[in-house]
DNA sequence: ACGTTTTACTAAAACGTTTTCGTTAATGGC
DNA sequence: GCCATTAACGAAAACGTTTTAGTAAAACGT
């Protein structure tokens, strides 16, 4: 490993010099900063990042929390989509990004603090976890996504507007009976109860709305209420899934009895995957801007980090519809 | 920040004591070690990684590579099975999980050098590049994912066997001629050319099989190039592409001629993503263990960082046939 | 020519650990 | 009761960097 001493010595200088130099602090002589870089770069010089943090108290790094073992977040699409988003981000400015876990028997502010990260994303974690509050508490910059809490800022995908939006779609294409399956009770879920509760109310069909509660990314357990809704006899216009992973799941069974997308029944799903319009039908779905939600992410975290900036703003990224073919216009 | 030294003020003892009781050094007394052991809790404290890995010159710190922008590897799910599997290895042996990349004006080495990784793993890259055979070539425990360097442990897919069986389960269906879209020529797209030869040569339909060239992940060009394979008149029995989401591009273009699948024409994929079985048809595909891939990796790299092990080793995952629905039994 | 400012540089402390080599006191063997 | 061993602890150096507070010499203003 190449140190500031080694070129300090090649160069004839003190180390605190070399350390001016290439720090670029502006009061060592012009001759001398060109001979220390050049030998800097001939021996491949990198600081240490553990020495620099020692004494700075800044790492340069930023953790994020993605800890629902569950259901592997990381996994889906929606969220990879943000981590990779936002890992682009954050190194497009000079920032690396590592796993914050609680898998090392440390809490969440522990493992923060162990390694010194500069700022936080939390992202996809069980919000209300004592360990999660813990950090959010703390004196390190966070910024949360899909969440918001107290005094914190935060980047949310506008479910409210997002679910209204669709809701609207479905019934201008004629659709009027709903059945509403929704994920489980999390903070977006609420937004989105609530927004399809506005456009229903909006639209005069808020009695002709049912409600299930499944779980995000559970195809098996959406196709489960499908079929129980195929069995009860009584079927709406259009079935609205949690997301577009769920919709397949209810598809699936809702083609195994016959019923033909969308003549004889409407689906819609949520979040817009790739996927969507690579399938046939092309999913009718409401995409949600999960690039979008990374990038801003950090973009909120970095003057927390440089500026000491406290203010606690709040992103919402707005989705937008995606016109499949699992609904169409009805005469 | 808690450090050593307060907690050597309240106990009344010197930081070196404090640092051997709460790393069970062995030469403090029982009761000293409690009282430390109880202050140190009570307060939280927690070392200062940068501090430590100064001196011991370990990080507990895994970098990984995974900077294939063109197709945002992180967002495909083999790559993310694989990346969610690595990182819950990891943490669960005490290691973080840090992203490299190039974008913060740093060479792959580098940047491992600068953030002080105890080992890398290279997963999704372009394996070719200068920059990636510098850092294979450093003195840092690596492991590759789906390459193999001389003399560098990896863990590859069976890729070459995956490919045999899928040709070989699809002859066993009856199907005779085949038209195989390939990715781009990489290792991995050599050893499946080699497995479906191989196979091709052992079933007697080499002379059968067409070959065409196409992308990972890509959609529109294997879409593009059923498009060409229909016009030409002379359809296979069977369609094999690079990957499920391939598939799918080319499926779509088949349906759209209005020819049914499987009856007229079978087709297969490879990959196995979760949606295989959800989608209807199920697709036909091979499956791969993206999730051992990342495992094994961290199982490959552990004993190089902790008993500088330095063999070169090689883990092969088999992968399984899906059985799915897009390639039946003809008579 | 004299005091003042500026320029170019440095010594030393500090960051929080671990580690090496002591030192002292207690213990054990005989 | 004496020597050898062991147990329990500590002082100080080291890791690689940044930062503070300087110093000496050169340049400047009048």
């Amino acid at each position: 490993m190449v140190t500031l001493k080694q070129i300090a010595a090649i160069c004839g200088v003190s180390v605190t010099t070399v350390s001016k130099a290439l720090n670029g602090a502006g009061d060592i002589g012009t001759a001398t900063v060109e001979r220390i870089v050049k030998t800097a770069e001939e021996l491949g010089y990198h600081p240490n990042a553990a020495a620099r943090s020692l004494v700075t108290r800044r790492t340069r790094n930023i953790g994020v929390l993605f800890e629902d073992d569950m259901n592997s977040g990381l996994t889906h699409e929606y969220f990879s989509f943000i981590l990779n988003a936002l890992k682009d981000e954050a190194e497009t400015h000079g920032y690396d990004v590592t796993f914050i876990s609680e898998k090392m028997g440390m809490r969440f502010l522990e493992h923060c603090r162990y390694r010194g990260c500069d700022g936080v994303v939390i992202a996809n974690v069980d919000f209300e976890a004592p360990s999660v509050k813990e950090l959010v508490a703390s004196e390190i910059p966070v910024v949360t996504i899909d969440y918001s809490y107290e005094g914190r800022s935060s980047v949310v995908s506008d479910n409210r507007k997002g679910a209204a939006d669709l809701l609207e779609y479905l019934v201008s294409l004629g659709n009027k009976r709903f059945a509403i399956i929704h994920g489980e009770k999390t903070l977006v879920t609420r937004n989105r109860i609530e927004g399809f509760k506005e456009a229903a109310e909006r639209l005069g069909v808020t009695g002709e709305c049912r409600w299930f509660e499944a779980r995000y990314h559970d195809p098996k357990l959406s196709g489960q209420i499908t079929k129980d809704l195929l069995e009860s006899g009584d079927l709406p216009d259009c079935i609205l899934y949690p997301d577009d992973i769920s919709l397949l799941g209810g598809m699936t069974m809702l083609e195994r009895s016959g019923l033909r997308i969308p003549q004889d029944i409407a689906i819609a799903g949520y979040d817009g995957i790739r996927l969507a319009e690579l399938l046939r039908p092309r999913l009718t779905t409401l995409h949600q801007d999960s690039e979008s939600l990374g990038r801003e992410a950090i973009r909120l975290l970095l003057p927390q980090i440089e500026k000491n900036e406290t203010e606690c703003r709040r992103v919402i990224v707005p989705g937008s519809i995606m016109e499949g073919g699992t609904a169409i216009q009805r005469q």
